[in-house]
DNA sequence: GAGGGAGTGTGCGCCGGCGCACACACATAA
DNA sequence: TTATGTGTGTGCGCCGGCGCACACTCCCTC
């Protein structure tokens, strides 16, 4: 776990015009996020917002009958708890931490402060709102019609969008768990791209070897994700 | 297609205040919206939102290779548009009418003026969208684990929800391609349905003869994003 | 009332993902 | 170094949904 670079090591709070942080920076709480940390549970009231810096937060659902499916994830590239101002302040989904590491958090009514004054910060947090949904449609769509090799190239390409380095810390059975599908399913599409000399598989440490032969197998749901968040939040600055 | 009673046959229009209603409701702009009408393409621009009355509007996603996915529906429960207040303008997905009828429309920058009030109108806004992405969520979850049955229950049960009779217009063929699977596995649930009394099926109509039979046969996720649309929209008079 | 076309029923073979069982192999701690 | 347990590889049979092909039948139109 490297050491965090401050508050604009997540790019919504480097989003911010330099009064806003500075306004919300005194109270912004630097934290662990550890590895399968419950940072929300279903129906769970929030009593924060976390903007995860190292760290990598996931949605995910639990049905009735154990299965699991992870809905959206959520890095440095965005804040964990929209339901809070959308008014709501819970949903049916939970939320645990995939990648330990660590990351900021703002009590709830704090956040509203900012929320409240309809200035910058609002209509970031909206605009973020918005790359939210598509992750979640575009997931929705993948889950659908996209083998499970294309899933899990897009889940190790999003994860690494979300991570200094090329190795990730993750075992295969918690990789099938999130993307909702059997542990043997991962092995043998990672074995797959392990052979075509794109990953390194070592015990629970996947090294990324050749992210363009991850890019020639994902399904376009990654791309459309990515797109989406460069065009809201890219050119935030110029707001 | 009945007659609408005016524009608070939409819920959200009715969860206005009055005086909020009051002064938007000379700019609602009555419309027919027809079967197939394409009221928002992928990343257009959208110059209206709209408020559903009789009709029921499909989000959906077509990939590359030409299959879709229905990630979300709107009926008079709701609106279409969100992308206009949450700031983007625009999403990757695209929305058809995919039940006939009609609903209110109100131009882009009127809504703007509105939601940037702050008031009732932003709030309710801001909580339907939260509405909306569970609806997404759920659907994510439902295309991961759920049979064709249960989908299509879910998606009858959803439909039934929005009109006001308890028949459909609806070919199998369309059915199939919202939920995003074979036109045959639609025939062959329907048909299972059909022998449960549940349903009867002509050509193009479907009429539900159990509800109860179908929430019985039905996916969690209905009921899920069913009482995530009552707790955040149902009460919102009291607000 | 006789087409004609759209909508529906049915029967294949195929394939991907599931559930289960079990063997192996690496990493840490004794 | 050896033991232990947690990850990972592999081999079944099974089942649901896919793709294709084609027959049928209802309804609308001419």
């Amino acid at each position: 776990m490297d050491l965090p670079r401050g508050p604009t090591q997540n790019h919504l709070l480097a989003a911010l015009p330099a009064a806003e942080l500075e306004r919300i920076a005194p109270q912004l709480e630097l934290v662990p996020m550890l590895l399968g940390d419950v940072l929300c549970e279903s129906g769970g009231q929030l009593q924060h917002v976390y903007f995860p810096t190292t760290a990598i937060v996931s949605l995910q659902y639990t049905t009735e009958d154990g299965a699991s499916a992870e809905i959206a994830g959520v890095g440095n590239e965005g804040l964990l708890g929209v339901s809070l101002f959308l008014g709501g302040n819970s949903t049916p989904h939970c939320a645990t931490v995939q990648t330990g590491g660590s990351g900021y958090r703002l009590k709830a009514h704090l956040l509203m402060e900012e929320f409240n004054r309809a200035g910058p910060m609002m209509r970031l947090l909206l605009r973020y709102t918005q790359a939210l949904m598509t992750q979640m449609s575009q997931t929705a769509v993948c889950n659908r019609h996209h083998s499970v090799e294309q899933q899990l190239c897009r889940w190790l390409l999003a994860t690494l969008d979300r991570l200094p380095s090329t190795e990730l810390t993750m075992t295969q059975e918690l990789i099938a768990s999130m993307i909702g599908v059997r542990r043997e399913g991962i092995t043998a599409a990672a074995g797959h791209l392990q052979q075509a000399q794109c990953i390194r598989y070592r015990r629970g440490h996947i090294t990324v070897l050749d992210r363009q032969g991850l890019e020639s197998r994902v399904c376009e749901c990654y791309g459309v994700v990515k797109k989406e968040y460069d065009r809201l939040l890219g050119d935030v600055r110029q707001r």
